[in-house]
DNA sequence: AGCGATTAGTTGCTTAAAGCAACTAATATG
DNA sequence: CATATTAGTTGCTTTAAGCAACTAATCGCT
């Protein structure tokens, strides 16, 4: 039966939404400028994936940060200007231009790599070193539990107890 | 020494950026227009808020939502407009007015509160009963570790054990 | 009671973020 | 090789949001 536990999922919803409420507040995640301001929340991402993932074309980082296309091009236009990232051209397919950042762009990532950091340290003031450890346990605990794509349809044999 | 375990702490800020990164693009939080679209993020919380304390008053409101004045003042006047808030005349000061929910207000933010359980519940799909337990008994606990606004500078007294 | 100071909310105007659609250049395909 | 598709760009528009000047009501003072 498929609403079988459904008094107990709703208990459970209400805790998440709670959750959701209470952590987007409290991380400013619905400020429009990112950290220090002087970049927007998408040119921030923008310069972070690049930096993580160098040589990565305008399709693939548009399909991660899922903006426009037009949008994307003048977002990176402006960091190109900047001298902040790089569009290399590309051998293999010359339609497309491989992205990097340049040393700037990277002093950038790191320093707003910094100030985010800091935000954080911030959040996690009030903890005592013990509580530290055990939020960050928690969270990545709750990720690895959020990561699961898709519910087996038959529990996997359990292995085999190793003596 | 203020940076006794400043190694220490460096993991646990990285668990919980990675922690963010990953639940923000989960949850859509970036997403500037709000579950099904009708409305933007900011009408919908204002709306919530309204629906959660009904008299509630442009001023206060401005404040929770952290807008600007003529925006709020805009926003409310839509929502007006649509029929799903309702001004009243505050008696005691007439230059406020006490903000609540028509009954078609009402309807709306119950459709946001499903549509939000409805992809809450989603998330959750892919976990069997006993971890979904789990997943928001550690986002309750984290959310209590986050709330502590100022760690006391002296350990408070175990209080005396009721026996 | 009367008048300047303050407060709640509104309105006009501007800016910044983002989307849409038409376009160009390069590549793939039959 | 001609057509279809793809990567990215450009012109134009919309939407979210901010700023500052304004109105009306209330407060505080003498």
């Amino acid at each position: 039966m498929i609403h079988a536990n459904r008094g107990e999922t709703r208990g459970q919803v209400e805790a998440i939404r709670a959750f959701n409420r209470f952590y987007t507040a409290r991380l400013g995640l619905l400020r429009r400028r990112h950290l220090d301001g002087r970049f927007s929340l998408t040119e921030a991402r923008a310069l972070f994936e690049i930096g993580s993932r160098p040589g990565v074309t305008a399709k693939a980082l548009r399909e991660t940060l899922e903006i426009d296309n037009g949008y994307l091009s003048r977002v990176l236009k402006q960091h190109v200007r900047d001298g902040l990232v790089r569009a290399t051209a590309s051998r293999a397919d010359r339609r497309e231009k491989p992205l990097m950042l340049t040393a700037a762009g990277r002093r950038e990532v790191a320093h707003l790599d910094a100030e985010s950091a800091r935000m954080i340290e911030e959040l996690l003031g009030p903890l005592d070193q013990e509580r530290r450890v055990e939020l960050a346990q928690l969270l990545e605990h709750a990720q690895t539990l959020l990561a699961r794509r898709e519910r087996p349809r038959v529990r996997i044999e359990r292995l085999r107890r190793v003596e």
